[in-house]
Formats: structure tokens, sequence, C-alpha cells
DNA sequence: AGTACCACCTGACGGC
DNA sequence: TGCCGTCAGGTGGTAC
């Protein structure tokens, strides 16, 4: 599930229901949620302090621990945050549980365990040490073109490169390329201007819309790829019909008709 | 420098 | 109904 978008989601979720409260206490089900840091570590690092903002780059989140540290998440394939309420029950496969002093919790959330929450002590130093890109919403469309220019390969495989460019993943490359009229094949350093321009563009507008609706596929529109990620399906732009490959092992979808553009 | 492939986990789904 | 292979929006390592 967590590209950028979803983790946008999970961040403005944390934001309206668990800033300023006291952590009373945190219990970890799973030490190995944990990354770079022990259930005592955390414990300590946790009692007591409030969460005073958030921070998102890429698919990481960061929570401040009223200047005492960042709290870190990274949400794998199936993580999400839940907040839930004095005497609601936190959601199966709650890994870490951040317990408030009003009777509320946050519960870090992972069905198959490929995510983590660890410590660090600023977001950019994080970034920086784990080797991620710029955040994509922060990119310009100079940036973009600086990046993909000295690029060798295909132009999704450069989008989904967490060192290159933090926070898209499988599925919103294609949507990306799809609305961009790009074909994700296309060597990536031979995009020529408008092409990188409407690449940024939709970087952009997809990126946005999609987390401003949840990142909720329900929400999304018709005309969006994602709805239609199926060998054979109808473009939904009219054109031809939807097709499957494989790149960096991953399924990934196209419309041959409406994505020509490989330079 | 890139890519292909496997591994890490758990669960859902389709075919038989 | 039950078993089995396949696949899933994540990253990281290894071997080419």
């Amino acid at each position: 599930m967590p590209e950028l978008p979803d983790v946008e989601v999970f961040r403005r979720h944390l934001a309206a229901t668990s800033l300023h409260r006291t952590v009373e206490r945190v219990r970890v089900s799973d030490t190995t949620a944990l990354r770079e840091t022990s259930r005592p570590r955390l414990t300590r690092a946790l009692s007591g302090q409030e969460l005073t903002r958030t921070r998102r780059h890429g698919k990481h989140l960061f929570a401040d621990l009223s200047g005492e540290g960042w709290l870190v998440m990274h949400f794998g394939m199936t993580g999400y945050l839940q907040h839930t309420k004095d005497g609601e029950r936190p959601p199966r496969h709650t890994r870490v549980l951040v317990a408030f002093a009003d009777g509320s919790s946050l519960a870090y959330v992972d069905q198959r365990r490929l995510g983590f929450v660890s410590l660090a002590d600023a977001p950019d130093e994080y970034a920086e040490a784990h080797r991620l890109g710029p955040d994509a919403l922060t990119l310009s469309a100079a940036d973009l073109r600086d990046l993909l220019q000295h690029r060798r390969g295909a132009v999704k495989s450069a989008l989904m490169d967490q060192e290159l460019v933090a926070g898209v993943g499988n599925i919103y490359s294609d949507e990306i390329l799809f609305h961009a009229r790009i074909d994700p094949k296309a060597p990536a350093a031979a995009l020529d201007q408008a092409a990188v321009r409407r690449l940024h563009r939709q970087l952009m507008r997809v990126l946005r819309l999609a987390a401003d609706r949840g990142a909720d596929p329900e929400r999304l529109p018709d005309s969006w790829l994602l709805p239609h990620r199926e060998d054979g399906a109808p473009c939904p732009r009219g054109n031809g019909e939807v097709r499957k490959f494989t790149m960096s092992g991953r399924g990934a979808f196209y419309c041959p008709a409406c994505q020509r553009s490989t330079g």
C-alpha cells in the first residue's frame, strides 16, 4: 500500500489525532518491527514525551519527540497507523502501540512485517544517512531533468529508485507515466524537455491529488490507470488496451497506444 | 551503474 | 472443501 500519498495520509492522521498528548507507555509486541533500536531504547525515548510535529520524506514518516529526537516509521507493503480512542481495541497485527495518558493510543500496524519503527536525531540527517533522494514533492522541473539526464536505464526504474527520488513506488510510477504519456521503458536520459515537463507536472498532480483523496482507490478518478490495472483492460482514455509487463521484478501496467513518448 | 533474481513475511485468490 | 501455486503498492543483498 504505502507510497508517498499513503504515507502523507498517515502523517495527517497522526497530526490530527496524536500530537501534544503525553506518552504513558509503549507496547512493542514484535521486536522485529524495530530497526536500529531496541525495546528499552524506544520505550525510554518515548515515555513521558509528546509528539510535537510531523514530517514526511518520501515513504518515511517522522514524529518529533518534544525535541528529544524523532520517531521514524516506514510502512513496507502493508503498514498503516491507527489512532484508537480510550477503550477501543487496536487493530490486529499491531506491532507497536503508543499509549497516551488520556487513554487513547496510536497503533503502528503491519501485517506482513516488511516495515519498521526506528529512532533518529533529525529527519534530514536520517534521510542522508540512509541515502534517500529528495522528496518527490520538493522537486522542480529542472531538478527532475538533471536527475534523469544522468541516469541510464528506463524512466520507470528511475522514478522508483528511492536514492534518486524518494516517495514513488510501483503503482504511482505507472500512474504518473500514464498521465504524462511516456513509455515506462523509455530511457530516462532520452526524454526531451517537453516530456520531462509533462512528467514533472503529472508527478506533482497525481501525488497531491491521491493524498487529498485519502490515497483511497475508491475515491480516485475512473480516468486514472489505477482502477484498470489488468492485462487487456480497456484504456481509461479510450485508446487501445492496458498491457502488463514485468520490470524490476514488479508487475507494471501501461497503455501502449497512449504512452508512445520515448524521447 | 543497472538489472534480474531471491529473500524477507503473511494472506488472498484462482485453478484443480 | 482443501491444497497449491501465484501474486501483492516495500527494501536489501548478490551475482552478472
